[in-house]
DNA sequence: CACTCACGTGGATACGTTTTCAAGCATCTC
DNA sequence: GAGATGCTTGAAAACGTATCCACGTGAGTG
């Protein structure tokens, strides 16, 4: 095990001073002549700089953070994907958490990331936005994915709800003040439930409901919204994020009401927890209920039938976000909303 | 944006020598007094120890790398989310990579986890074993999970295996003296593939074929064992990694030889592609064809009829993994073995 | 020719920590 | 009571890099 070269090193095997080497390295002015030899001499001792030394120097780590709540969910394992794929082709490195949806977890490997002076972090976010204004105190760059964090207190919940809509109508519209200024890269979750419930509306579909997991305020609201006033409340029920209590809510929805004919699934985990459950209580897709899934995920075409689906670019989402938050000292980050699209496959049958 | 207190900070504040404050951080003697008094400044200040200063200083950076092939591939999903449950209670950092299974991309990480002095490694390895005796000679710990790299010299191919098929006869065997004496943390494929095999004769079908991905060598051999010699060669195809070329590989099989009655699919991956397949081919599950797959998802519940699974703990799989390499100072890690079982559901019938 | 200016260069410093080392001090032993 | 022993403590060095600053050299200008 033969230790590694240093900047050191180079400089002497070259005959300068290591202050040329850093910068012959890092790309700033020298002569053609010292350029090329530095170079040739660090590639021959197989030179890499050590990113301890620099991110010492620098007081801050490269690469990035990703936090999301489940490596398990395929939305997520496509969103980081993404995140990787641009951290890759940027050479950077990241460091990956998974929270569980669990804001404690979440809060844990944040330290975890301080510690560690990694200042920039991607993040689907399980804790409320009061858990999440001490990391832009610290010095964070952060860019959310896939959702926002929850307001806290009843005022600021009322404002954001307004934000929200205003945000989602229109793809890049700017994003408004918003109590906490945080980028974010989302689905159009308004247009995309809202464009399955009038698909549903459109097959006769008048109980609708709505299966959701954890962090899905934005897409209760757009459904709430989408099926106007007044919603039956009995008809929108949430899991707590693991796909037992998905399992368990979409159950117990079936069985206490009999009379809904179509249900929207806010997530892939939810989707899949509702064809059990209906497959448990044999009841037919789509004949006796009709179902559309948000995430389009490689196993809603193996079902059968195959499953309609709210798709929303996973990948692109990580990615759009990688590339937000490595730019974050360059330009001001905005906020990106993403196109949703309903692929119609044979989940959803007129109602009878 | 407040700047992070320093352990100089602290150790002014409490009236003593820096030298003191990191002995009580980091569980050296101190008398009780100081101790106390430490403690009680560095909370204060709410000092967190910069990992930075640290790593510089010991000359590696904490925590571990992962590499993986695939995120968006269920299986890897599960065995990241053990690792990450263990590195998290031992509240370590985790550096991630996708190598796409692409033996190039995983030596750019490779690289990238050499430059930030990640010394501890989990790895589904894609590069053969050429490209892997490097990263031992540079200090890392490496530990397998999932598969062994695929050994490159003719000679060396027929040891392992040899080796392979010694390693797996008991679960807990002692690993024989490969030529790459690195741990690892695997399924026991040969016992999974040969159960299944079993369990299809004993339904009366005569020609099984497999449908194998990149790095399941250890399966297919696994495979030839099982149905005996001699095997028909046709029936042994390959895709390369991605969904497509696992649909196109499916395809081809199922198309040039439909008197086949049963395929043995090496990975969800895989299986998804057969099910597809099948489908496309107007080929019905169990009746013109029985199908069952590597790795338990929680979609194989979902298809009609359920998938007959080979299940392996995929998260135990990253638990274990991450329990070597970090105990790997300690202990002399020793290679693992985790069994596997013949979970039967629905897409298995009698032969016709 | 003297003066300025631009540029290439290397020495020195700082980043925050751990660890070594020797010194200080109190206690114990003969 | 003198020496030895043990424990606590702080000063200092080291880790590998980026960057500030000052120095020297060459060209360009008056």
């Amino acid at each position: 095990m033969e230790k590694r070269a240093t900047i050191k090193d180079v400089a002497e095997a070259a005959g300068v001073g290591v202050a040329t080497v850093s910068r012959v390295l890092s790309g700033g002015s020298a002569s053609a002549a010292t350029r090329e030899r530095v170079l040739a001499v660090a590639a021959q001792l197989d030179y890499r700089p050590s990113a301890l030394g620099r991110n010492l120097r620098q007081r801050r780590t490269g690469g990035m953070g990703l936090l999301v709540p489940d490596l398990t969910d395929t939305f997520y394992g496509q969103l980081s994907e993404g995140v990787l794929a641009c951290a890759r082709s940027a050479g950077e490195p990241v460091v990956i958490g998974s929270t569980g949806g669990d804001p404690e977890q979440e809060a844990d490997l944040i330290g975890m990331l301080l510690e560690q002076s990694v200042d920039r972090l991607i993040a689907v976010p399980s804790g409320d936005a009061d858990a999440w204004s001490p990391v832009l105190r610290a010095g964070m760059t952060v860019v959310f994915a896939d959702r926002l964090p929850l307001l806290s207190s009843p005022e600021d919940v009322r404002a954001a709800a307004v934000a929200d809509l205003m945000a989602l109508d229109g793809l890049s519209a700017a994003a408004p003040a918003r109590p906490l200024d945080i980028p974010a890269v989302v689905a159009d979750d308004r247009a995309g439930i809202r464009t399955a419930v009038r698909y549903l509306r459109g097959l006769g579909h008048k109980r609708i409901a709505f299966l959701g997991g954890p962090g899905q305020e934005s897409r209760v609201n757009a459904f709430r919204e989408a099926v106007g006033a007044p919603v039956d409340e009995e008809l929108v029920v949430f899991g707590t994020g693991s796909r037992d209590s998905a399992y368990a809510a979409a159950s117990g929805l079936f069985q206490s009401r009999p009379d809904l004919s179509a249900v929207v699934a806010g997530g892939n985990v939810l989707g899949e927890a509702a064809v059990l459950a209906a497959r448990e209580l044999d009841l037919r897709v789509p004949r006796d209920v009709s179902l559309v899934m948000y995430d389009d995920v490689p196993w809603a075409e193996l079902c059968s039938p195959p499953l309609t689906v709210i798709a929303q670019p996973g990948r692109d989402m990580g990615y759009r976000a990688a590339e937000l938050v490595l730019r974050a000292g360059t330009r001001k980050p905005r906020s990106v909303v993403l196109p949703t699209e309903l692929i119609i496959r044979g989940s959803c049958g007129p109602h009878r």
